[in-house]
DNA sequence: ATGAAAGCGCTAACAT
DNA sequence: ATGTTAGCGCTTTCAT
């Protein structure tokens, strides 16, 4: 029963090589002169492989360079095949995302999952389509940050077993987890904070309310005054980048009641409106920002902050719940915010060199 | 001829439903009366088909919510199915890397190729394992930032036919593409630049030279003191993070002979550095760090910038060149950097309050 | 314009 | 301890 090494034709399948030029397990078998199975076995670490077999199959797997193709993994295992899980976001370039989907990614490697990760760029057409290549790629399962206002066309998906969690912003008419952080809330927080200090014209410097974050940051706001007795006045949704803001920041400091403090409700206009303050003649005006930044961090100013980090675990920790089998129905997480002081909301303003843009 | 929509059994295939619980062609194909190629043909819109036929199967296929399976496609097509790449990184959530992969995911997506992404950390077993299961996966190529100091265990995946591209960082005795910045060049530059300001006593604040960009950088600002006719004697690479290079940079400013102007080659090291000059008995010490960065453009950080997106676009347009079939032998790519100027390596400082960390 | 049969590379269900 | 037989869901010949 010797087996000479040269017993076999020297290396290529039968019909010459395999169409992708790879080797298979077939042609791993034929070299070692053992049967598929035995290769498949020895690849799975399967313990009742004789040493000498084992022996021979390894070698040849290292000869020709043999990995096992994950389509006819993923074909035929149906069950949990080599796993992987789909992310999507507005854009990973983003640092917020980036951190949320750092920590999706430690989580979903741990597990041994790859993690594919697309942008929408906030269009909702390129997101389903995005979302459309992740189910035939057969992922089992998705983390959405949706720029869409309607969720149905997942409904079937869902149906057939793809696990869903919405992250960041919740889902519309889809039965799944999501976790998002408490914006409305933290605006409030924001707004106590300001009055605490004895102010009592607080403005709002924001984005469009088309995006459901900034809709329920500027709701927080405006319910937090309310609550105080006071009408919210001097509201500003249409900062849609720095420069917007810096212009109406500047706007409203030059009013004759020009607010003593403003909260805003996004990292990129942090720029604008503290130059505005730095320049504007009241220098002093407080402010309170929702989300960190770097840019924060550096110019000591307060922020309402949450964790995209956390945000990215608690996402795929209900997702992998839901690949291990949770039935429960839908759940909703909601991370709190936290207020970080730092200056400019407690009247110490902002570490700008007015001259410096 | 009729077709009774009552023809055929409901939906389920013939032993029950699929394993995945996913309708497949065949069920399409059974529900519409047509057989499998036809479904195929309609869902690749293969255009001689009856509208009458086509329309059927279109209906089944949204009736029954029918996805086809990319495992399946990727398994029998072994051409250019279903088109993916890998990119490997130190870690997603710097924003160096996040904006590479950004610039990487927007030309992927544009050929609609899906991409994969996996964080290192640094490690080099850990870069391994992840390469592996991207191999696995049958990716059409990869992109990668290595952390290992060999790459010869992917010769076996380059011979038969997986394009890779390294980046930002260059391959070890591996025939493949890379691009990268000019870190030596760039250092030179950063010190060309202090020199020409008039300092003759420049230190250097940096990383271990244990990363080939560290070593680069270190490399070129050596090279140009000495082309200048200087000594390079203050070269601290014990910075491995701000509050190091915040000790070094303090040491090496209480010197009798402390430099005049500081070289620091990496952004997190910035904030250590520039609160250290602060608080020194020299704020006008002049700095030029390696990198640019939100912190850099807030203090007015003169810096050495690369741009990551374009690292990540060029990288990605080599691949795709390979896959496209470009036979030449392998490419260098070499991306200039920009010397950026801010005030902190004109003599203007930095601007950061002291008293605030 | 449509269909039947074969098979991609692997694993699952039985063998022995 | 090892091998045989099917077949995952699709595309690819080759028919008609």
């Amino acid at each position: 029963m010797a087996r000479g090494s040269d017993e076999n034709p020297p290396v290529t399948g039968r019909r010459g090589p395999a169409p992708t030029g790879r080797p298979t397990m077939r042609d791993v078998a034929s070299a070692a002169s053992v049967s598929v199975k035995t290769v498949s076995r020895v690849v799975h670490n399967y313990p009742f492989i004789s040493d000498d077999v084992r022996g021979r199959v390894q070698a040849e797997i290292r000869r020709l360079g043999f990995r096992p193709n994950g389509h006819a993994v993923g074909l035929r295992r149906a069950d949990r095949a080599a796993g992987g899980i789909g992310v999507l976001t507005a854009d990973v370039a983003d640092p917020f995302y980036a951190g949320m989907l750092s920590a999706i990614e430690q989580v979903s490697t741990a597990r041994s999952f790859t993690t594919l990760v697309a942008s929408s760029g906030e269009d909702p057409a390129r997101e389903r389509a995005l979302l459309s290549t992740f189910v035939e790629r057969r992922l089992d399962g998705l983390i959405v940050v949706s720029a869409d206002r309607a969720h149905d066309h997942l409904r079937p998906d869902l149906d057939v077993g793809t696990r869903i969690v919405f992250a960041d912003r919740p889902p519309r008419r889809l039965p799944v987890d999501y976790v998002l952080a408490a914006h409305a809330e933290g605006a409030r927080q924001a707004v106590a904070h300001l009055l605490a200090q004895g102010h009592t014209s607080i403005a709002h410097v924001g984005h469009s309310p088309a995006v459901h974050t900034a809709r329920e940051r500027l709701r927080g706001f405006r319910a937090a005054l309310t609550d105080a007795g006071l009408t919210p006045r001097a509201v500003r949704t249409d900062a849609t980048d720095a420069e917007a803001a810096y212009r109406a920041t500047a706007e409203l400091l030059s009013l004759d009641d020009a607010p003593t403090a403003l909260f805003t409700d996004n990292p990129p206009l942090v720029a604008g409106v503290a130059r505005a303050i730095a320049e504007s003649r009241a220098p002093r005006t407080a402010l309170v920002a929702f989300d960190d930044s770097e840019l924060a961090r550096v110019l000591g100013v307060t922020v309402v902050a949450q964790d995209p980090r956390e945000l990215g675990k608690r996402a795929a920790e209900l997702l992998f719940a839901r690949l291990d089998g949770a039935r429960s129905r839908p759940r909703r997480v909601v991370l709190p915010t936290t207020l970080v002081p730092r200056g400019s909301g407690e009247g110490h303003g902002v570490a700008l060199r007015s001259t410096r843009r």
